[in-house]
DNA sequence: TTGAGACCCATGAAATCCCATGATACACCC
DNA sequence: GGGTGTATCATGGGATTTCATGGGTCTCAA
């Protein structure tokens, strides 16, 4: 029915006990990536300011890929690629509504607050802070005016709150 | 019987609901293509004020020139691309009908009001707003006669309404 | 006891499905 | 060739389901 492959945006809030909807576009993704309703929430690569999400198989892709930049794979490089990647990320279940629960140390390191915005890439799909996704330099007049228009639509302020 | 090429144009209403019929011509060729029933539709590119369509084939066409334009596909520039192109399409559900609902958001960044003129691009097509496709510079006199021509016979004024 | 986490149910808004209609284009037959 | 029936298409409206979100309860551990 739906592809396999993460398209499109979203905005949802975090309640008061850090529940976060995961849209159901991407729910419809990951089940038809892996059967179980789990995901895999880790902080953003290459020093993004945001989390990293996929499931268990765009894992295995990604530790190929570490692999293939180390010629020794005993070596110590080897093993701080391996263990920054996988010994950071959080194996989230999904509750019957769609929510997972944000442990509040990846609140942290995403620069998580009230809502999240929720950027597909494929194979993954990314989250920010609204506010942050919106200011980055990287995204054209057009993507901007996008994202702070979905902001305006859910009634988040221009500004970060406090 | 029909080709995986996009031809032609079309210019159809954007209803109350704000759902709009995809030409049965597209629709064809989109069916050609892949087979489920939905269209991926994002901002025009390189900034033209319109929309883009296409199926998941050309997206994942598209995800191949990114990738070969980057040597480490975990480098922060490969993530930013990606996350670039995949998180700003919104993958919409085509009905029996043949309709799709136009997001408010993808409305008002390709300036669609109360119809859209659907022009062909061969492995894609845009929306456009009516009155700005007609005016737009690019176009010969003949082709702007053709257009005001499909417009009049639509019963659209020659202005753009309000 | 208090705080966190898992589970259950409630709800308003929004999206989706289902059926109906008029118009046009097409095919068919006399 | 002209007229008639039929299929397709774009569009409309109502009913139903899904979705995101809120709140309660129960358990377990510190």
């Amino acid at each position: 029915m739906t592809g396999t492959n993460f398209f499109g945006f979203g905005l949802n809030a975090v309640d008061a006990k850090s529940r976060l909807s995961i849209p159901a576009d991407f729910r419809a993704v990951l089940a038809a990536r892996n059967s179980a309703r789990e995901v895999l929430v880790g902080p953003g690569h290459a020093g993004r300011p945001c989390l990293m999400a996929y499931d268990e198989g765009h894992a295995d892709v990604l530790r190929a890929r570490i692999a293939a930049r180390h010629a020794d794979p005993m070596a110590d490089a080897a093993y701080v690629d391996n263990t920054g990647l996988a010994g950071f990320m959080q194996k989230l279940g999904i509750d019957d509504a769609g929510r997972v629960v944000m442990p509040s140390i990846l609140k942290t390191l995403g620069g998580i607050t009230s809502h999240v915005w929720f950027a597909a890439g494929f194979d993954y799909f990314e989250l920010w802070d609204p506010w942050t996704f919106r200011d980055q330099s990287g995204l054209s007049q057009v993507q901007r005016a996008l994202v702070a228009g979905e902001m305006q639509a859910r009634g988040l302020p221009q500004e970060r709150p406090q």
